[in-house]
RNA sequence: GGUGCCUUAGCUCAGUUGGUAGAGCAAUGGACUGAAAAUCCAUGUGUCCCUGGUUCGAUUCCUGGAGGCACCA
């Protein structure tokens, strides 16, 4: 049997990642994942940069808008449906591309997650009430007495961290650390990881251009139409939580487009300390010509 | 040309009655197991415009210069 690679393309937010993954879907003949947690809702295009038309039609794609805000969509389920769709690209192709930005979302189709139980949504409910009126305290000493080990691991400081924590223990009656590293993931392909960087100072000029350039291309107009639905988690999103803001009179124009440029920089930021921890990807610059990334992976394999 | 004020971190500015300095923002480093474009933690980066003088010691006081702003000509 032929042994089958994953080819995985990861780094910042507008660094060029759509553009290398066609290009290789294209030299292998094969099929791309999309692996970015917000280009995954129809309803929203211009502000999480989504492949256009041309790029869509280059190559097969796969999870780009196929949800919609309205329902819950999450690492888990994700990660349920690219392993299924993999299987399935596999029997026809030997080589399948994964690209995106998500670094969990990334980890959780190579390496896979635990399996947690289903959490009832009235569970994180009631948590995130007690959260805005006792503190974070109470939580903190909750799980003190449910889940001992977790207390001393996780970031406790972290309201999402402490409440995942505790819903998992509330609706199973389980610690959450009972479920953590339980099954050895065993996966029928093997990864190769190409990343793409760039110096910095040049990273955010890219940045500030594709801001100006999504405003140019009617992103406020998106927004308008999305903002009866900004409380939804998906629009809890950068490019759009802070236009938000503006079409609620609480700031200026100017201000809101220069606060998408300085969360979009932060963003990258924390995208490079997520991928950097990875040892095994190999870092590109993002002008390598494409021939010494081709280079670099048949040497890889 | 004259007079007055200003020049300190990437930016806006405090401050030191003379003992080489600190806020906000920006920035940087990090964490991350179903909210992840989310959420959280940590960190001060400096020819105190230049020059000479006084002084044990000058970013601070004095001389001269440069740049900026305002007013008067």
């Amino acid at each position: 049997m032929k042994q089958n690679y994953l080819i995985s393309i990861v780094g910042p937010t507008a660094i060029g990642k759509t553009a290398l993954s066609i290009q290789l879907a294209q030299h292998y003949n094969a099929e791309i994942i999309s692996c970015d947690s917000r280009q995954f809702f129809k309803e929203m295009t211009i502000g999480t940069a989504v492949p256009d038309k041309e790029e869509l039609a280059a190559a097969p794609h796969h999870f780009i808008q196929h949800q919609s805000i309205f329902e819950g969509y999450n690492v888990g389920t994700f990660e349920r449906d690219a392993i299924e769709k993999l299987d399935q690209l596999f029997t026809k192709n030997n080589v399948v591309i994964i690209v995106g930005g998500s670094g969990l979302y990334v980890n959780a189709v190579v390496n896979g997650l635990d399996d947690f139980p289903t959490v009832a949504p009235e569970i994180r409910t009631t948590l995130t009430e007690r959260l805005a009126t006792n503190g974070i305290a109470d939580l903190q000493q909750q799980l003190k007495t449910l889940d001992p080990i977790s207390y001393s691991k996780i970031a406790i400081d972290n309201p999402q961290r402490l409440s995942r924590a505790l819903e998992i223990c509330i609706a199973s009656g389980k610690p959450y650390s009972s479920f953590l590293n339980i099954k050895k993931n065993s996966r029928n392909f093997k990864t190769i990881s190409l990343g793409l960087t760039a110096d910095r100072p040049l990273l955010y000029d890219r940045i500030n251009l594709r801001v100006d350039m999504m405003l140019k291309n009617g992103l406020l107009d998106e927004v308008i139409s999305l903002l009866p639905h900004k409380d939804l988690n998906a629009l809890n999103t950068v490019g759009y939580k802070e236009l938000f803001n503006y079409l609620d009179d609480e700031w200026t124009l100017d201000f809101a487009i220069s606060e998408i440029k300085k969360n979009t920089r932060r963003f990258a930021k924390r995208q490079m300390t997520w991928f950097k921890r990875n040892p095994e990807t190999m870092w590109f610059d993002y002008k390598t010509p494409f021939s010494e990334i081709i280079k670099a992976i048949s040497l890889k394999n």
